[in-house]
RNA sequence: GCCGGGGUGGCGGAAUUGGUAGACGCAACGGACUUAAAAUCCGUUGGAGCUACGCUCCGUGCGGGUUCGAUUCCCGCCCUCGGCACCA
């Protein structure tokens, strides 16, 4: 037997059939159940990598398995097309962004067409088209309308490397998430702004409905990331006859989440930045230690001041505060661990309860009083504590709190918050750790806002039927400035308002904005009227399965989720999220090697440990991502002319769990190559002769080989539409395939082929073996 | 420090959640076919032991426990990978 097979040839010759018989092509069908599979949209580079492929042989598996199964399935695929490194080469080269971008776009169309992917074409989206973006101009110009987007002045992030600013999202630890080791720069600019905290509660809450059906680690990643604290605003006022002058009462406003353990505040601490620390310099009151802290402070970074073990250090203002619950007068401080930004700035400090404050008390000498006690407390609660009691267990009960002494610590916190406000020196808040949504990009490869600046009118939102704001064409990218502000033609417009000469805005929006909602547009690409028409919507959306990378989970995946609901509340979907199950890939990851001369080196430029340009040892690495930089890259498109395109696909899904990460081994995708062959060789030896007998009545003189095989195939059925419809473990579907393939191999060697029943059960077992073969 | 994943042969990984641990594959070794090689096929492959064509014991990070039975459940540790972290 020396049949084998010749995957390039039959693959372009099957590929070709499935496209003239629009096998892929999906459209609103009432009578069949619909399922969205959803892969996310890579960024036109120019060249496919591995991890695409193994994303979307994913995908793929996935989306043929549920067609094969009766499902009307939605495929599509798109292009992330709006960014940085088209702009980069179109100031590098001096050419349009568009050309580069587009080239790309059809080169990696022809990958993945070439890879045999099943998407339906006929909804390829491009954000850098006009007929995309002017969309997202649409849904500006309606959260304009409702409230949701606003220009402020802000301190914001700023990467020299991109050359703009970005959201907080973009800027996590300090770093620039596209450049990871440049830090980035805080600037004053004036921005738009996407409300998002009007929606931060939602945003919180409807994760809990997302539970099962995403990966729990992208549910905590978001939960920490939106970072929502109860609790409330108290007043103190500060005492008049501290302030030097006399004549300033005021007051520190803190938040704090345990107003139950106001009794126990032994001091306030404020911000080296507060107004009040500012104020107290401007007149001249504060003494040389405090104003040299407040200027040792302002010259750290915020990252280096938080960061672990800085140590605690403050100085005491001199000023005092009146505790508003019993009177009691305490010191106010300034402190390092304190920071403006978050809450209000300034902290009642309770040492007893919270590590931080213990630490700071401790090391300033400051009173450490209890008043909170476990439930069932017997010793002396005024005995001095060792360190901060601070538990969470709601049975605990507040002491040495006057009126309000005895109770558990929930309720406490419920009847002291509405005595506060009964009172007027408090008010129950909710604190966020997520921010609006800077959407402002100082760059030109992006969508135009569509907005006009006239001195008279103000800020002007372009008439809806003048959309799209198009790019101009004849940027210039040789100068040094921003190619749109210098555009006259772009620039320079009648204000639709009142007529007078007016300005355009000249920043681009944020390309998240294009990855928020783009998969919607796939349902209906061609709409002019809409972004999408809701009744197609309806039926699609909301997505079925997503599949990504774990790198979105704070950036992208937060954005689209907020998008969605603003969606909603605009009457375009009647859902609150927009994917119902997430599935987080793993990285593909390959040993590096690295020669002391020749520094990164690919695989094959090693040979038995040596380096192939000098002969030096090459030191093979740990494994890491594929990554250019690495050099330990696989280029899929030498893999698919060496082994063809199925072989690379059932390697990837065979070799590790979807969500694990998949280390490249030549040898196992050999491996692959060959189990592939043992099944066309099986086949092949058959197909004529099962052809001509047709199909036989299972029960004529079955032999005891001929219902083990039944049986297995049978198995293996049950098991594979267990291992993709339910538990998506594609390893195990292809190891199941294989324990079949080994079970008709033994069964060819067994076969009585004058009987029928044997003839029939081989070819069940074939017919189902290469039927379950398929999405993979 | 807090919150999650995870720890199983030489390697990637199974065991569909309490029922034969190591499926399937890779690598390795032995054999068949061949003048030879490739390809293919067959066999062995967790460890130790034995009176050895079968059987016994030990084995899923460590120490206990529950159970007729534990990789799986419980308690206490160790290691590891992610995420969060002076967030008031």
């Amino acid at each position: 037997m020396n049949e084998k097979y010749f995957p390039t040839e039959i693959e372009e010759r099957q590929q070709q059939r499935w496209a003239d018989a629009k096998v892929f092509e999906a459209d609103v069908d009432e009578s069949h159940p619909h399922f969205y599979c959803l892969e996310m949209l890579p960024y036109p580079s120019g060249r496919i990598h591995m991890g695409h492929i193994r994303n979307y042989s994913i995908g793929d598996a996935l989306a043929c398995y549920k067609r094969m199964t009766g499902y009307n399935v939605l495929r599509p695929m798109g292009w992330d097309a709006f960014g940085m490194p088209a702009e980069n080469a179109a100031i590098k080269n001096n050419a349009r962004p568009d050309t580069w971008t587009f080239e790309n776009i059809n080169a990696m169309r022809a990958q993945l067409q070439r890879v045999g992917f099943s998407y339906d074409w006929r909804r390829e989206i491009a954000s850098c088209t006009p007929e995309y973006y002017r969309w997202n101009q649409w849904f500006f110009i309606q959260m304009w309308k409702a409230g949701l987007l606003y220009r402020k002045n802000a301190t914001v992030n700023w990467c020299v490397k991109c050359n703009t600013s970005l959201a907080n999202e973009q800027a996590e630890g300090g770093f620039c998430w596209r450049h990871e080791d440049v830090p980035v720069e805080l600037r004053e600019l004036e921005q738009w702004f996407i409300r998002v905290s009007k929606y931060a509660d939602q945003l919180l809450d409807d994760l809990d409905t997302l539970e099962g059906g995403w990966p729990e680690r992208v549910l905590t990643m978001q939960r920490n990331w939106i970072g929502r604290s109860k609790g409330a605003e108290v007043d103190f006022a500060i005492d008049g006859n501290s302030t030097a002058s006399g004549s300033e009462p005021g007051v520190i406003r803190i938040f704090t989440t345990r107003i139950d353990t106001i009794f126990g505040a032994s001091c306030m601490i404020v911000a080296p930045e507060h107004s009040l620390v500012e104020s107290l310099i401007a007149s001249g009151n504060a003494s040389d230690e405090l104003q040299a802290f407040v200027e040792k402070q302002a010259a750290i970074t915020k990252e280096d001041r938080i960061a672990e073990g800085t140590e605690k250090e403050g100085v005491n203002t001199g000023l005092f505060a009146i505790n508003p619950f019993n009177g009691e007068k305490l010191q106010i401080w300034t402190a390092n661990f304190v920071l403006t930004g978050y809450g209000t700035g300034a902290i009642m400090a309770v040492p007893a309860h919270d590590e931080r404050d213990f630490e700071f008390c401790k090391k300033y000498d400051l009173p450490i009083p209890r008043v909170i006690v476990p439930a069932d407390f017997a010793g002396d609660v005024n005995e001095p504590l060792t360190e901060a009691f601070t538990s969470k267990d709601e049975s605990c009960i507040v002491v040495n709190t006057g009126e309000w002494s005895g109770k558990a610590v929930p309720e406490a916190i419920a009847v002291m918050t509405a005595h506060a406000q009964a009172n007027g020196f408090g008010t129950a808040q909710t604190n966020f750790k997520i921010r609006d949504w800077g959407v402002s990009r100082q760059r030109a490869w992006g969508t135009p806002l569509p907005f006009i600046h006239c001195a008279t009118c103000g800020i002007v939102p372009v008439p809806e039927n003048q959309l799209p704001v198009e790019l101009p064409k004849d940027l210039n990218f040789a100068s040094q400035g921003a190619p749109l502000a210098e555009h006259a033609g772009f620039v320079n417009v009648a204000c639709p308002t009142c007529g007078e000469a007016a300005r355009r805005d000249t920043d681009t929006m944020d390309t998240f904005v294009d990855s928020s909602w783009y998969y919607f547009r796939y349902v209906d690409p061609k709409n002019t009227e809409l972004p999408f028409d809701p009744k197609v919507a309806a039926y699609w959306t909301p997505v079925d399965q997503y599949i990504g990378g774990i790198e979105h989970a704070v950036l992208h995946l937060i954005y689209t989720r907020l998008w969605t609901k603003i969606m909603r509340d605009l009457g375009l979907i009647a859902f609150a999220e927009p994917v119902k199950n997430l599935l987080t890939q793993g990285m593909v990851c390959l040993a590096t090697a690295r020669c002391e001369e020749h520094d990164w080196l690919n695989p094959t430029e090693v040979l038995d440990g040596k380096c192939k340009f000098c002969g030096r040892d090459a030191k093979i690495g740990r494994t890491e991502k594929m990554s250019k930089s690495k050099k330990n890259t696989i280029d899929p498109d030498e893999m698919i002319n060496t082994f063809g395109s199925d072989t690379v696909r059932l390697f990837m899904l065979f070799a590790a769990p979807p969500e694990k990460d998949l280390e490249w081994d030549d040898s196992a995708v050999e491996g692959a190559s060959r189990y592939l062959n043992r099944v066309w060789r099986i086949v092949h030896k058959w197909h004529t002769q099962i052809a001509e007998c047709g199909m036989r009545n299972a029960d004529s003189g079955s032999s005891a080989a001929a219902r083990a095989v039944r049986r297995k195939t049978h198995q293996t059925i049950q098991r594979i539409s267990n291992d993709i419809g339910q538990r998506m473990n594609f390893n195990t579907g292809v190891a199941a395939l294989m324990e079949l393939t080994n079970a008709i191999y033994d069964f060819d060697k067994k076969i009585d082929e004058s009987n029928s029943g044997d003839l029939f059960a081989l070819q069940e077992a074939m017919e189902a073996l290469v039927k379950m073969l398929a999405p993979f």
